[in-house]
DNA sequence: CTGTATCCGTGTTGATACTG
DNA sequence: CAGTATCAACACGGATACAG
């Protein structure tokens, strides 16, 4: 039937693309791609540098992350920003819109949470684990307590603070806080998602804590992963 | 079979996985491939068969929804049932949990529909129409609306009701409406989400309505696409 | 009609190597 | 450190053909 194939009618058919009118369909057309929504997770405290982006990705080659950084930028979700001397670095950061994806992200994560399959023994990005923190907030037992925790984890340093049923999320803002854990991103899963009183993961060397140890120990128990499925 | 294809090393290199405990990884390994997550949106309003989604999924083809459902099947996204005769037939629901995502399809869609480049003119499915009124549902302008209003298009009958700041939607229950409209998708969008009142559209015979025209006119006002970026 | 399997052209992904 | 080039493996979608 050699008969030309004509293509149904005017549209040329651009063949990736979904062709719905649907708000979620477009949604996919911007960051369905892969790891497009991990690299606005990424983005979500603050810009990044190309490598710090890689570092937080593992396993993404910079073909790939070059390609994202892209077609983001295309769409408005993120900007490729040069700093001023001496700096004179480029760095991504998320548009006001593209901040405005972080529901998405969070309503991922906490529905992915209840499968059975997840393994926190993986590897957290710091990124990861302090959204890890807004996204798994016990409010009720949150309210009321007000001082600035930090985390050091490797070169990056984070400070988290409690306001009002929401975790405030702050990079390198640690000379402010009342205690300061340092130590690996998986290691301090184990006080915060589980039962482990903070002071025992001292006791083993996992975590270190500088400051208030009383206080943080407390800021710990605000947090629960989901219930599983079942 | 040359069995050659020794895995590298220690690790199996689970290639196409992402490395990472965090819970947004975690979903992209159950609904990050394409359309897997419209799949899940055609499946909001209840269970389908294998042809309503290819409908619903224009361009999709049967290859990659048999794959796609598959491998929702075996994340717990969605279960295969065999209706009892005499239907005799299969369809494809989702499970409790697969229902949860729901949040997730609709910050998608109300975060991409802030886009300057979304195109209302290309075709909807019925349930992304349906889901689209749940989505933009003013619920100040809403509020005490009692009636029941139905909608036809095609094959497939939705009823809507407002209930505190959102919409309930039933899917065959147009007997129990006090209007109906009766249209294409696409053809109720400028009384929906524009400033059309729906009389221009009946006038122009773009949509018929049987029943209580008034209370349909006055539900079209309770919807609004969000602003645009800019 | 429902669904699966197979071939094929093309686009996407990711590993490695390479350039400024 | 920031990206580009190249290449092999795979995923996607169209068009079948085929089983119940």
């Amino acid at each position: 039937m050699e008969l030309e194939n004509v293509t149904d009618e005017a549209t040329p058919a651009p063949r990736r693309r979904y062709d719905d009118a649907c708000g979620t369909a477009l949604a996919l057309e911007f960051v369905g791609e892969r790891r497009a929504l991990l690299i606005i997770r990424e983005l979500l405290l603050g810009p990044r540098r190309f490598g710090e982006l890689r570092a937080g990705l593992r396993g993404l080659s910079a073909n790939v992350l070059t390609q994202r950084l892209q077609s983001l930028e295309a769409s408005g979700v993120l900007t490729r920003e040069t700093l001023p001397p001496p700096a004179n670095v480029q760095v991504y950061a998320l548009t006001p819109w593209g901040k405005e994806a972080e529901p998405i992200v969070m309503a991922l994560g906490r529905w992915a949470l209840r499968s059975p399959a997840h393994d926190p023994s993986r590897p957290f990005s710091p990124v990861s684990l302090m959204l890890a923190l807004r996204m798994m907030l016990l409010p009720d037992r949150a309210r009321g307590f007000t001082a600035t925790i930090g985390f050091r984890m490797g070169k990056e340093g984070y400070t988290a603070q409690i306001d009002k049923d929401r975790v405030l999320l702050d990079r390198s803002a640690l000379d402010r806080a009342d205690a300061v854990l340092t130590g690996d991103p998986n290691a301090f899963l184990p006080a915060l998602f589980g039962t482990t009183p903070l002071p025992d993961l001292v006791a083993r060397g996992r975590v270190t804590v500088d400051g208030d140890l009383a206080l943080a120990t407390e800021f710990c128990t605000f947090f629960a992963l989901p219930p599983k499925i079942g």
